[in-house]
DNA sequence: ATGCTATCGCTACAAAAGTAGATTTAACCA
DNA sequence: TGGTTAAATCTACTTTTGTAGCGATAGCAT
């Protein structure tokens, strides 16, 4: 988008990459308590100083790693039912929560840094925009009424995910995120999403 | 409950209210990012070496704040009908977003803090357990099917507000307690909770 | 090739966070 | 009322985190 670096060549570039990708592997070997500038940039080979002086905090590196990791060409499932629409979403959350560091870390990251808590914001309201599209083709199918609040809906099918594995840490579950989105649908079939 | 001080008397009591309000009263006036160990020693007048030894750490410092501000004899609302229930419900939880810090800052704190993370767990689990009582009573009135997981439920009821305001950080919405509590009621009475 | 300059590396600090151990204080009890 | 001892203070560190300024390096354009 913007800010286009004015000197992307060689060097530059090269630093970037070594310390994303040292974050990264920090990230996945020894977790989020283990991050620090210092340690990254040990990691990296790249001086201290230079990773302060580009990133400023572990926020603005996970910030950057999630931004490389994430697929800007992501468009929502669209499996030809709402239930089964809200099941994959669920799934992808799921996957994200408890296979990939990368988004609780970047969670995490929000609570001590402005950057991380600002990318984060914009990541989900791009999503849960894209998102729209799920209950615009339930509504067009009959599946659920018209005037249903997309966002209402996809946060309540989405946020026992994240309150479950976030905040309450309960113990992973499989089948959390269909029973989940499952309970979402039902709601959405009877008129919950509707009403101002 | 146990851990029963073995020197309850006047020093060590008047040490730990001083360092307890002091921390309180940090939190309140400046957040959650100016608490450090050493600012609310500064600010009790209680050395910086007896914080660290007592409580270890900030997560620890919020951790006894919230448990000195908690009310033992709690009990869930009972207004007469599951609806009304998780509106009150759902104005507390608001609240305790909205109007006081310490519980956000807890959450914060649960990131970086093994002991804030389990208070939190256990705080988290003895407010759900109790609140089993609204769907048990709601089940009772026939107001919504035998079998409702009385969890899934109140989850659902909440989630969303933590959601919207703890993690995607959007503006207060002094209704947003009451739309969610009713599409949690309007989907528990459709049956969104009792399947397996 | 050569000059321009963005960006990196280095040194040298300063401030914050955390720990260890010796010493003093005061609550409790015989 | 005086001895015992848990818990506080105090001193003196080490480590971690973050910043400032300067000289070196290497993209890039002419």
């Amino acid at each position: 988008m913007t800010g286009r670096a004015r000197r992307p060549g060689g060097r530059s570039a090269a630093v970037r990459r070594r310390v994303l990708d040292a974050a990264l592997a920090q990230l996945v070997q020894h977790g989020y308590d283990s991050m620090s500038i210092d340690v990254v940039a040990e990691r990296s080979g790249v001086h201290r100083t230079t990773v302060y002086r580009r990133w400023r905090d572990v926020g603005g590196l996970l910030v950057d790693v999630l931004d490389e990791a994430s697929d800007d060409a992501w468009r929502p499932p669209d499996t030809g039912s709402l239930e089964g629409d809200l099941v994959a979403v669920n799934h992808e959350v799921y996957a994200a929560l408890t296979a990939n560091p990368v988004t609780v870390a970047l969670i995490a990251a929000s609570f001590r840094s402005e950057q991380a808590a600002e990318a984060l914001r914009a990541f989900w309201a791009d999503r849960y925009d894209r998102c729209a599209d799920i209950a615009r083709r339930a509504a067009e199918r009959g599946e659920i009424p018209a005037g249903t609040d997309a966002r209402r809906l996809l946060i309540a099918a989405t946020a026992p995910l994240y309150h479950e594995l976030v905040l309450l840490r309960a113990a992973a579950d499989a089948h959390l995120p269909e029973l989940v989105a499952r309970s979402a649908a039902t709601a959405a079939r009877a008129g919950a999403f509707t009403d101002r």
